[in-house]
DNA sequence: AAGAATATCTGGTCTATACCAGAAAAATCT
DNA sequence: AGATTTTTCTGGTATAGACCAGATATTCTT
């Protein structure tokens, strides 16, 4: 039994054979959410391998947002993602000024970063080219209305800058304190694929930076 | 040999200490960045453990982000986060419109959320409130410059939309088909702590949602 | 010196087993 | 019936081996 089958070479391993059953079970519906998957042990007998290449599964269909585990009470189906339903939601903030909306809005966070292969494409400019990433949050008539985040190009944003930079901060930090964050700040993460991690030195579906 | 440590119970796995070895060696600058950790075997060896749990503990010190596997060469120290100087930046866009230059706004993806706890907080909402996710492109005479995420009220942002609604979404169709997007649209993740996982059925640090 | 064969690294996968502690259900005792 | 114990689940940690295949360094040939 310590044996591996030789018969098949370069096929996929075992454990994502079975992590392949488990999905199709939950993303066939088999699998209502938040029901009970097989456990470790289960899964290791019914598919007739060690308990921690059943453990390693079962990892497996967690790190795909499947399945969530309760601690020493068993693992379960994750309820299903959300649609994105496709809004015509177009530039708030010229329209809003244009029709008189009352709009503020506010620095919560920036700091540079530099652009990955999706931002990059999309921005058309280099991989790696300088970014700054600005998190700003907006109040319409006093309430906060929208949080977001924006990746600027270093070089681009120098000119869209110029103008009023100034006035801009001190105000920001007033307007903010009363929603006492101070020290949260939204931290975001995008998944490397193994490509980029490799080009960057980072392991995949790490996230690039975190603020704090 | 198969008698596990009685003596302090309750204690950090053992794993966990030669993680904490790892990342002080790491972030104490002891090991220089893309130099090598030791091996798996080493690490067993070095610290008379089992290689599996050696590799587990290399395994979280690359789920942190502090080294990556080049696989079948080893593992290697990642580079150190970027610093995020806290820039001076902000209402580009109202500031933009005020001085006349050139702006315009792409909506790139949209799709409804929901209120994460960082996100309640800060919007000063209740956690699991609906709120929009919009990407949106913005050009700056023709060029791409920046990119932005924002996370909306849905119910606020109703009022904001009627204003003009009708005439951006089309408009928006035509100018991002020369980015030959269409499959690519910028994924973003936030890591969810093992409390918010396990409200939302969830595994931790898991991704809500990823868009196609 | 240049090229081929070999030995030795590496991480990736896997087995079979063991003990732990929390959770939960079943059995037991009031 | 209600409270308490016990048993049986669960995942978490850990061991000590094994084979695989890619990457690399060494050695041996030509």
């Amino acid at each position: 039994m310590l044996r591996n089958d030789k018969t098949h070479r370069a096929s996929a391993p075992r454990f994502q054979q079975i992590v392949d059953r488990l999905r199709d079970e939950i993303v066939g519906g088999r699998l209502p959410q938040h029901s009970a998957l097989p456990s470790e042990r289960a899964v290791a007998d019914q598919h007739g391998v060690s308990r921690m290449t059943a453990r390693r599964a079962l990892e497996a269909v967690e790190a795909e947002g499947l399945a969530y585990t309760a601690e020493r009470k068993g693992r379960f189906v994750s309820p299903p993602r959300l649609n994105y339903p496709v809004s015509s939601m177009a530039n708030f903030l010229t329209d809003a000024e244009e029709n008189g909306v009352d709009l503020e809005v506010e620095v919560i966070a920036a700091r540079a970063c530099s652009a990955d292969a999706a931002m990059a494409r999309v921005l058309c400019v280099a991989e790696g080219e300088a970014l700054s990433e600005v998190t700003r949050l907006f109040l319409n008539g006093g309430h906060a209305t929208f949080l977001e985040t924006e990746y600027v190009i270093a070089e681009r944003s120098d000119q869209l800058l110029k103008a009023h930079d100034a006035t801009s901060k001190p105000l920001a930090e007033q307007r903010f304190s009363p929603f006492g964050h101070d020290a949260d700040i939204v931290i975001r993460m995008r998944p490397l694929s193994a490509a980029e991690a490799e080009l960057l030195g980072l392991s995949a579906n790490q996230a690039g930076i975190e603020a704090e």
